[in-house]
DNA sequence: CTGAAAGCGCTAACAG
DNA sequence: CTGTTAGCGCTTTCAG
């Protein structure tokens, strides 16, 4: 075990290496990367050296000489805590670290102006990419970046004023899906829950949703629409609202995860006293099978992983069109959903 | 919008800024950096010219020529899509990103090995400090990097062979707890769940635990201790198998929160069937207030903001002795750990 | 195979 | 107030 916390020594250098080891630092250098031609001999007093004096590299200073970038990506979303996201970034960090590239993580916490700051400073740490859940009106000044070489690939949400790599997921299919299973349990007063004016996520949810109601010739539910609810608290509230009505809707439509919890917070109060209107979720929930709610269910380290794929392949050299890959979204069957009409 | 990936521009340099606006490097950085004195003719021009070629400070080169370290920190945990784990992550990224600092994430999965490779890579990238949740075995290494003055915080488990500074959760309290509200729910067989051969905080839980059973002169919950929950899978298999003994225990007591899932998901097939034991669990699960889970709760975004903050307090030069933070953990009643004995 | 030397882009004395 | 000049620590020609 040792004690004091401070006795300030300085961090040794190939200079000093090479000192130690009597050869000149480009011998050092070459030894220690292995890539060039170099003696046996030096190269067993360099190790030595090397190791007497504890020397590490400075990356900062090889890749300021190497000149382009360097050897880190940055990811930005909208908050680190929240599973959706951090598993986008382990997606992330799952392909990079087996590349030997390092990620910078940050929240935007879905402010623009916290988002270009973030970014600003990624960019000039000479981040080798960028991926960007864009939460900003106009990603125009990342042009500037990509004219420069830098890849940039948008995940969750198209960027606007901007044509880039984009990862989304399958936001229609999986509100259409939703839409079409109520419909076949026999719902016909079913609640869309959402915050679709805010979010292109939840637009394009509700979009499939209404896609699946107009195929069918569905009629009732349009009364039910709710976009306001922005977090768990609201959610439930609203679902509270709906229930009381005097013709309330049998089946319930929530376009994320929060908005699925605040659902099911308003449901269980009710329990033995009513009936339970039927409950789809979008996003899957940390232990959704433990409560028994049938979701819309992606896999968000995937996308993750996608997109550090993507920003690989233009790493090294991918000039073709810009890609947008949709990853999919599928029904969960889990008794929620199943619920039939009153 | 626009459109093709490439058309490939070198970055601006000072150099640049400086020819174009007619003056010296010297000036271009005393303007951009605000610090010394210049005049406004000159920052006008200076400005313009940044602006108009789009300059960018490279980050690395600044940090190289500035020697010491970078502004960077290093954050290493077990796997960041867990959300005790990104958790600590969004909690240390709040403290530093308001000071300026830009943290780096890497996952070590629980592997020494990993840990090693990592840390090795990241003080390459000579991060302003190195915050830890240690794997390894061994830390010792770390010691050489602290006497050139890189402050190293632990973060869930002490560090071996080393002092430094950590931050804990109050484990041992937690499983006192735990084990005293099931004794005063009138239960006895009571079964202990964990991986404690292999961890820190599971060896302090269950000290804790059984520190509340002699105090108690309780006797009868020793044979119904297990310690080979090494996941929710095998987690519900011996709740399954403790649950079919003659004389199966009334309350579970589940050391982390995948042990608790597995536990429910053993138990919510029993259901109707018998009445089910009392369960607690380690750790909040993430709608813990929806599945009724009675738990022992504490805050990993707290211990990273404390982390945090005490690495900014080394950097800022404090040499006090090494602290020891315990994040405190209480228990939250919701249900499951109030069920009477059978 | 190895050394000398020229920078990567920037900051920080040091003279004006 | 401003320009000149040394490097930060490393890689990489270019000659030996």
């Amino acid at each position: 075990m040792s004690g004091d916390p401070l006795t300030l020594v300085a961090r040794p250098t190939l200079r000093q290496v090479a000192m130690l080891a009597g050869v000149s630092v480009a011998t050092v250098s070459r030894v220690l990367n292995g890539d060039a031609y170099f003696s046996e001999v030096s190269a067993a007093k360099v190790r030595t050296a090397a190791a007497q004096l504890g020397f590490r590299v400075n990356v900062l200073a090889r890749e300021l000489r190497s000149g382009a970038s360097s050897t880190t990506v940055g990811l930005l979303i909208g908050d680190l805590a929240n599973p959706f996201w951090s598993g986008i970034a382990r997606g992330v960090e799952r392909e990079l670290t087996a590349r030997g590239l390092r990620l910078f993580t940050a929240s935007t916490d879905e402010d623009p102006g916290l988002e270009w700051t973030l970014t600003q400073d990624m960019l000039d740490r000479r981040v080798r990419a960028l991926l960007v859940v864009p939460s900003a009106a106009d990603h125009g000044y990342l042009d500037v970046e990509r004219r420069q070489g830098l890849p940039v690939v948008f995940l969750d949400r198209p960027p606007s004023n901007v044509l880039g790599d984009t990862m989304l997921l399958d936001n229609a299919g999986g509100g259409r899906a939703a839409g079409q299973h109520l419909l076949n349990g026999g719902h016909r007063r079913i609640a869309m829950l959402g915050d679709w004016s805010r979010y292109y996520t939840h637009r394009e949810r509700s979009a499939g949703f209404r896609d699946a109601m107009e195929r069918a010739h569905a009629v009732g539910w349009q009364p039910y629409e709710r976009d306001n609810a922005r977090d768990a608290a609201s959610a439930e509230q609203q679902v509270r609202e709906l229930l009381a009505l005097a013709e309330p809707p049998t089946a319930l439509f929530t376009l994320n995860n929060w908005i699925t919890a605040g659902a099911l917070r308003a449901l269980r109060n009710l329990g033995a006293e009513r009936t339970l209107p039927a409950l789809v979720g979008f996003d899957d929930l940390d232990l959704g099978d433990l409560l028994d709610v049938s979701v819309i269910h992606h896999d968000a380290e995937e996308m993750g992983r996608l997109a550090a794929t993507t920003a690989l392949a233009r790493i090294d050299g991918d000039v073709g069109p810009f890609r947008t890959v949709v990853v999919p979204s599928r029904l969960v069957v889990r008794g929620s959903g199943e619920r039939p009409p009153v």
